[in-house]
DNA sequence: GTTAGGTATAAATAATTATCTATAGGTGGT
DNA sequence: ACCACCTATAGATAATTATTTATACCTAAC
């Protein structure tokens, strides 16, 4: 049995013929003529090496081997509808995955947005990636999600990016130090004290370095942290002072002080980037019209900034 | 999604990308040029409009409509290869059907042949119809089986025929009949009682009247019975006597007498017959070789005439 | 025996597929 | 930067398929 040049089409009149029992009538139905149903059979009996059918009383009479072929057949096409079945749910978006790659602050907003969006496709998976600047900078060279999120815009060769959500930028110190009692201040005025800094790349960092450089300010002391979770800790306890995105900072959270900079408003914002080159997931694109659709509904309101509709979802 | 121009041979390619994770290697695997595979896949995914594949680390990767498609032609291969197996097992003999159309009187030796094939081969379908010599012929006429059975060789185009065993003609009377007593009796000492006869076409009495009109001798009496196994209790109450194969008479039944004939041996011939036009099914030839070793095996050797060999099985 | 409907086959052609060679371009490692 | 290996695409060609019309032939029915 040789199926290599047998196609599905031919199937589908191999069937057709077994149902009618007539080669004539299934030229009808599937508007061909009937020499032509007459070779397919022909074709497909030489590929099987068995006939599969004979005439009998001007009727096609189909054989053994033919009918189990003809059994074979519908479990055959009975599993491709079950793909084209799960094709339409993958394109309807209720199916399928969309990986996304964020920087370490982001994981304090964008599980606000993920996890109805979950609820709402539980079929859909989403696999996460949580990584500094550079590191998902590095995943978005290599293609290796659907979506990136960044609070600074990378701006590269094959890449579109959307801004969603305002990211303000807090001067935290603990609340037993000199300036949590002082109602304001002005940056020049945190120099002196130690700064409890992540790594270099960070966009938090990038964005409060080039700040101090226009202003001429210098830092007297930092330290590097590995995460925003252990600046919060370390500044609650003590060990200096920070600069955090507000979505890091719990809104209650007594155990440091918020301070008021009256010279100085760090802000930038959370950007959905995407490749331009690269095909669109229907999970990705439909998880975007999600969040296009339910951004306020989800983050704070008054920190959402809804540009997603730049975004060519083709 | 369009299968109609979709081939397994495609298929199979693709299935081998997905295995390798590599257009190349697939190439080399399967003797192609690479080109060849890549638009292979090409083509594919136009016909599922749909991505399958995407490079990544030099590696092409499986999506999530491409590993779904990879398992459903596993499944698809899957009920092919349980076809194959049905083939070959319907290429041995081992599956299959064999319709056998005989005429009365054989149902009294073929079973000895059937019943050991079957439990050689359970698998294998024998449909057996039972008609009169008229009815059989009509169905061979059609072609409506396989194999028929003749104990008279009909001498038709597109058929061959071939003996397989000794149909030896017996006379039985009732016990208290006066010829019962009688050590040998004439032809012609049979004429003045009451023949109990088959309908006519059949080949016994066929047989018998021919006899019967060549010595110029002619009844005087006859009762027309639909079977043999009438006709014998018939015989056994008293009704009259009559001419029937030796195979239909069990060998000690005390409830008839079998009469020697001294001027007379009436004897035909069982025939399996085919047709020459009509393709021969695996089981059939199957069938028709068992019998071709075993016919002494299990029908009565002494009448024998194994003749098969004549047969055409292409 | 004529007709109507069905199947098989021949001959011809358009369309599609299967392949190849050559080439361009991307990516990872040395 | 260069090399080795990968994929994609273009251009060309041979092979195969799809499909048609015309025709022959079979069989059932009237």
């Amino acid at each position: 049995m040789d199926l290599r040049h047998i196609s599905f089409r031919l199937l589908e009149v191999f069937m057709s013929v077994v149902k009618t029992g007539s080669i004539s009538e299934t030229a009808r139905r599937l508007h061909l003529t009937q020499p032509t149903v007459s070779l397919q059979i022909k074709r497909l009996q030489e590929a099987v090496a068995e006939p599969l059918m004979v005439m009998q009383h001007q009727k096609m009479h189909v054989t053994e081997a033919g009918l189990e072929l003809y059994k074979t057949c519908q479990q055959v096409f009975g599993h491709f509808e079950d793909y084209q079945d799960f094709l339409t749910e993958l394109n309807g978006g209720e199916r399928g995955r969309c990986k996304i790659a964020m920087v370490n602050t982001a994981q304090y907003i964008l599980p606000k947005l993920l996890g109805p969006y979950s609820n709402l496709h539980p079929h859909v998976e989403l696999p996460l990636e949580i990584g500094n600047r550079a590191e998902v900078l590095n995943r978005f060279e290599r293609g290796e999600d659907d979506i990136y999120v960044f609070s600074h815009p990378p701006s590269l060769e094959h890449a579109q990016a959307a801004r969603f959500l305002h990211n303000p930028l807090e001067f935290i110190v603990p609340v037993n130090h000199p300036l949590a009692q002082v109602e304001s201040v002005k940056l020049s005025d945190l120099m002196q004290y130690r700064f409890l800094l992540r790594e270099n790349g960070s966009a938090t960092r990038m964005l409060f370095e080039s700040e101090l450089q226009s202003r001429g300010l210098v830092l007297s002391d930092s330290v590097q942290m590995a995460s925003n979770e252990a600046i919060r800790v370390a500044v609650s306890s003590g060990m200096g002072i920070a600069v955090l995105s507000r979505h890091v900072l719990a809104k209650d959270d007594a155990s440091f002080k918020v301070l008021t900079v009256t010279d100085t408003h760090l802000a930038s914002h959370w950007y959905f980037v995407m490749r331009t080159d690269r095909h669109i997931s229907h999970a990705a694109r439909n998880f975007l019209k999600f969040a296009q659709q339910h951004l306020e509904q989800y983050l704070d309101s008054q920190w959402v900034r809804n540009e997603l509709d730049n975004l060519q979802l083709n």
